[in-house]
DNA sequence: TTCATATGTAACCCAGACTTACATATCGAA
DNA sequence: TTCGATATGTAAGTCTGGGTTACATATGAA
């Protein structure tokens, strides 16, 4: 391909557009241009082509022979480039967007919203998969994974969406009316833990104590672990935002919290996203802001 | 034709190139820009159409297969572009340079200016068609026109070539000893004046006088003027660049000198002038300074 | 003539395409 | 595993082509 002797793009461009359309008034319409820029650009094509394109005998103007058999070449041409483009865009747009994410975000934050998002926009279909592990994020697969840590993961891009440190909490009838609880103290009592995650015995292995033989850890689907927390069926470990209303209200108490900055962050590949996962993760930021 | 959801043209063409070249460097290359130029277009063209094209794991990119798929569609559409502009300018190059002019100026100056055009432009062809009228201009006709004038004409384009006044001149021979010639009297000596034009009569009429009967008008074939007024056989007028060295060392005696603006002038149509007009005319206004 | 329609033109503005310079990543060879 | 060679990425600033607006001009119809 010889590129450096071809005309101008934008004024091929143009000029196909006013064949199109015989005028440049609507040429001019159909590239959300002013009819001036398209004047111009057709006699840039001519004057970097030699050839008169255009006889301008008249009100209107008309294509010369030459005009229009470059006319048909560039309506074939970018056809076939703006049907290929058209086609692989397309091919994309009705696989619905595949949200990979914990369970808990998913009932304490994500489903309440969604209502709002299908109302918005019902052509985007979304699949919803908690799943408590990190999954490969790849074209075709998962789109995006919503994720609590503090960022900056390798190899994947994220930004924050929902900044809330990990908590410890318990209802006020466990705990009776003992305060000043130590790590110790609390793995004596019952801890409720989400299947297939290890955070609870983590915290407390990272202050030195361990769930007592007594106590059980009862492993609870991560959709119950709010419920079962809140009828008082045990110690477990949160995000503070989830249950900022039973603190407030004091149907819970707040017994520790990490003062790290995490949060819930949107990750996606370093590829490009689709439109429509532009959509959902504008529309996820845009719903963070508002809380 | 869908405009408006089209990428960039920009970003189609570099990744065409890309796809062409595999290697971002030749692409820039074959495009005359900078490697990062590509690589940044590249870019911008997953962006926009949210589909990833290229694989950059490794040291290398290559395209995908959806990449393959638009480099596909790009190639046949750009070729068939790029076939259609350059058989279109191409058409034109192979004709050779309609130039009419005058006679005089055909022989007095481009004719000895000829040999230096063919040497640095051996390829362009030129055929000069003397003609005293002025001729259409129209494409696949005559391409340009050198016509003596003050310029301004309407529905043409024009650029002073060569500025010089119009003179009455004669050999001192025809005059003998008289000075102080007025036009009547001049109208009793024989006139040269070219065949089909009426400058002399005109120049005669516009003060007051007229060729009279006893003198006698000689017409001549214009390329014979020149020679026959420095033989002494008549007054004529003429452009005065063209006796200027006559009448320098005395060969030839300056009556009357109109001293207005006029000069030669490159008429050209308003409609686009193909490369190898262009060439010819730079060269002729290069000419005209470095006299 | 006058109005309506279509295109041209001048002059200024701005986004996006480009450049330069430097950074980073991978592969192969020593 | 280090080093050089090769290939691509990124930051930051520049510049111009493509655009806008506002006005001018030309043609055809009534």
């Amino acid at each position: 391909m010889n590129w450096k002797s071809l005309p101008p793009l934008t004024s091929l461009r143009a000029f196909s557009a006013f064949a199109e359309k015989k005028n440049v008034v609507q040429a001019g319409a159909a590239l959300n241009v002013s009819h001036a820029a398209i004047s111009q650009q057709l006699r840039v094509l001519e004057e970097h082509m030699g050839v008169a394109l255009l006889d301008r005998s008249g009100k209107t103007m008309s294509l010369t022979a030459e005009g229009e058999h470059l006319a048909r070449a560039l309506h074939l041409g970018f056809g076939a480039i703006g049907a290929a483009v058209e086609e692989l865009v397309r091919s994309g747009s009705d696989r619905p967007v595949h949200v990979s994410l914990t369970s808990s975000f998913a009932a304490s934050w994500l489903m309440p919203r969604l209502p709002a998002f299908r109302a918005v926009h019902p052509e985007i279909g979304l699949i919803l998969d908690p799943s408590p592990e990190l999954v490969e994020l790849r074209p075709g697969g998962v789109d995006i994974a919503i994720r609590y840590g503090e960022g900056g993961w390798s190899g994947v891009d994220s930004q924050m969406l929902l900044r809330s440190p990990m908590v410890i909490v318990a209802a006020p009838e466990l705990l009776e009316d003992k305060s000043d609880w130590t790590p110790a103290d609390l793995a004596e009592l019952p801890w409720l833990q989400e299947v297939g995650t290890t955070e609870a015995s983590m915290w407390l292995a990272g202050r030195g104590a361990e769930i007592g033989p007594g106590a059980g850890r009862i492993e609870v689907p991560g959709n119950l672990v709010l419920d079962g927390l809140r009828a008082g069926q045990g110690v477990t470990i949160t995000v503070r935002h989830f249950v900022e209303q039973d603190i407030l209200n004091g149907r819970i108490v707040e017994l520790y919290s990490e003062p790290d900055a995490a949060g819930y962050h949107i990750v996606t590949a370093r590829s490009p996203m689709r439109a429509e996962v532009k959509t959902f993760v504008g529309w996820l930021k845009r719903q963070a802001r508002q809380v």
